[in-house]
DNA sequence: ATGGTCGTTGCACGA
């Protein structure tokens, strides 16, 4: 495959775009995504800087509240049939977390999935019935035999690897079983994760708490994913969390992770 | 054992 031929896709919760602009601006130019999945945007549709985006050859959708969460896909590799919220047919969620749109053929959606909070908490029951209408999302929006992903912050540890110590996690959100089964659920309509089915490593983190200092004593989590479905995960080629931009001035608590697909 | 830091907003709360 001769250079310039991949199809580059990253995800990042910048945990508030306004906040993080000059972190995103460094970021884009140094490794010039053709798709870039944004959670946290912390932004309304109104003060989201599309002019910012296309000033340096980026389309832009946005799907966004204000003070909270907000999601977006940028693509210099075209932008089409955009869907804010769920595809089910359902009531929209009231909480700006899923927008999906088509980019290069790739059906992309970029999710905020809740955090849960605790397990007794009525906003981790409302995160196990938001993963079973991501499912129901893709059954009414595309096809496993398509080109699919789905990227961005799940707030799911896939497994024991993905955590710095399993043992303090016990009883808490992120782990739990049904957590773990929900994640499964949506992927086996059809999609992987992509980091996980290339490679076997723990300790490979996308979150840090900006307690502490987790990030220096290496305690994180990995939640933040791309499922690819298999068409997707036959053309990739590496994934790379970003642990670089996770470092320096007024960083987000998470690092991007990408992808590059051959075309 | 607890809290520790950010971002929002507005002087608390979510992550």
């Amino acid at each position: 495959m001769e250079y310039g031929s991949l199809v580059r896709l990253a995800t990042w919760n910048v945990n508030s775009l306004k906040a993080r602009l000059p972190r995103v601006e460094e970021w884009i130019d140094d490794i010039r995504p053709d798709v870039l999945c944004l959670q946290e945007t912390k932004s309304t549709d109104d003060a989201f800087p599309s002019q910012f985006f296309a000033d340096r050859g980026y389309e832009s959708v946005h799907h966004g509240q204000g003070q909270w969460n907000g999601v977006a896909i940028i693509s210099r590799v075209g932008l089409e049939d955009p869907v804010a919220n769920f595809a089910d047919g359902l009531p929209p969620d009231p909480e700006a977390r899923l927008i999906t749109a088509t980019c290069a053929g790739l059906r992309v959606s970029s999710a905020y999935v809740p955090n849960g909070r605790d397990l007794e908490n009525d906003h981790y029951r409302y995160k196990l019935e938001w993963m079973a209408r991501l499912r129901a999302h893709l059954e009414a929006d595309t096809r496993p035999e398509a080109a699919v992903v789905v990227a961005g912050d799940f707030n799911i540890a896939p497994d024991d690897r993905d955590v710095h110590d399993p043992a303090k996690f016990v009883g808490a959100t992120h782990v739990s079983t049904a957590e773990r089964d929900a994640l499964r659920s949506v992927e086996s309509w059809g999609l992987s994760d992509l980091f996980r089915y290339l490679y076997e490593e723990d300790r490979m983190y996308s979150w840090w708490d900006y307690r502490a200092g987790a990030f220096n004593k290496g305690e994180g989590m990995r939640i933040d994913l791309i499922l690819g479905s298999e068409a997707v995960r036959n053309r990739s080629r590496w994934v790379i969390i970003d642990r670089q931009a996770r470092k320096g001035d007024k960083p987000s608590d998470h690092s991007p992770v990408l992808v590059d697909l051959d075309e």
